[in-house]
DNA sequence: AGCTCAACCTGGCTGC
DNA sequence: TGCAGCCAGGTTGAGC
């Protein structure tokens, strides 16, 4: 379910229910994610409390006792907090304990990851995974003239298609998939036109387009947080009304020009001919 | 350094 | 009905 809003739905619909609790139990039903789940987990995180619970790009940081639990939901993980009664479901991976409240890692297609940074590594800043990222959409560095800046410096000399240059998150994190192709419909620029060649007005529209989809995106997923605990289904996903993404053939919602369909860096995209311009 | 592409893994859908 | 083939929300890392 994951691009950032997901993620950030799903941080604001587990801390009320974990943070400040005690882990009881670690159980790693399939250890075998994106990289192996580190064995020494239960042994290391039992009785750490969880301090707080933050966001950067997709990955959640639980800030525990001794260091930072990040986990990743990839491409099919579900994180959800249930009575620790419920049985395991099937593909279930990694299951946190806090006595009478679990929270579960429910990952399909195992691309997610759960990894443990303590704080003799540094700060979580200095990850491997979490330094090479780009900037947060939703802070000081991502508003006004400096989203321009960070979209516009970033995309000099890139012969790349300004589609897998926003997918890449080396410039600004968050921007997945379907988001991508609905921020560029908003932002009226063709997926692919070349990133080096944005102008700086191009790149003013995009930085707005993209905090105003993710805003969208988190207030329809926040809609349902009520029902965050021991919800059955798929929470706050394509509740939002997409634009472009996924309707090939379909009229565009402003021109009613047929959508287009597009395969960039093994990916789809989808885009109004008529409204977007190289 | 930047670009492309295979790979990781499983399930669901389409079409023969 | 069965099965092969293709597709899917992410990201790394190899090779050029």
């Amino acid at each position: 379910m994951p691009e950032l809003p997901e993620v950030e739905v799903t941080r604001l619909g587990i801390e009320p229910h974990i943070q400040g609790r005690t882990i009881s139990d670690v159980k790693i039903l399939d250890g075998r994610l994106r990289w192996p789940v580190p064995k020494t987990l239960p042994r290391l995180l039992l009785g750490q409390t969880v301090l707080a619970i933050s966001r950067r790009g997709k990955y959640l940081l639980l800030e525990m006792d001794t260091g930072f639990l990040m986990i990743h939901l990839g491409m099919t993980g579900v994180l959800r907090v249930l009575s620790s009664h419920e049985k395991w479901k099937p593909h279930d991976r990694v299951v946190f304990i806090f006595n009478e409240l679990s929270l579960r890692l429910h990952d399909p297609r195992k691309f997610g990851a759960v990894l443990w940074h303590s704080f003799q590594q540094g700060p979580i800043e200095s990850h491997p995974l979490i330094q090479k990222l780009g900037v947060e959409p939703f802070s000081p560095e991502f508003s006004g003239s400096n989203a321009i800046e960070v979209l516009y410096k970033n995309s000099r000399k890139r012969s790349i298609a300004v589609k897998q240059f926003l997918l890449a998150g080396k410039a600004v994190v968050g921007v997945g998939n379907i988001y991508c192709s609905e921020c560029l419909f908003e932002a009226g620029i063709h997926p692919a036109k070349a990133a080096g060649k944005l102008t700086r007005p191009q790149c003013e529209r995009l930085a707005e387009s993209i905090r105003a989809v993710l805003t969208k995106a988190i207030q329809a997923g926040g809609s349902s947080l009520k029902d965050f605990v021991n919800a059955d289904g798929d929470l706050g996903y394509f509740t939002m009304k997409a634009k472009v993404y996924d309707r090939a053939g379909e009229p565009c919602r402003a021109c009613k020009t047929p959508i287009k369909h597009l395969v960039q860096g093994q990916r789809s995209s989808y885009f109004c001919p008529q409204c977007q311009k190289r």
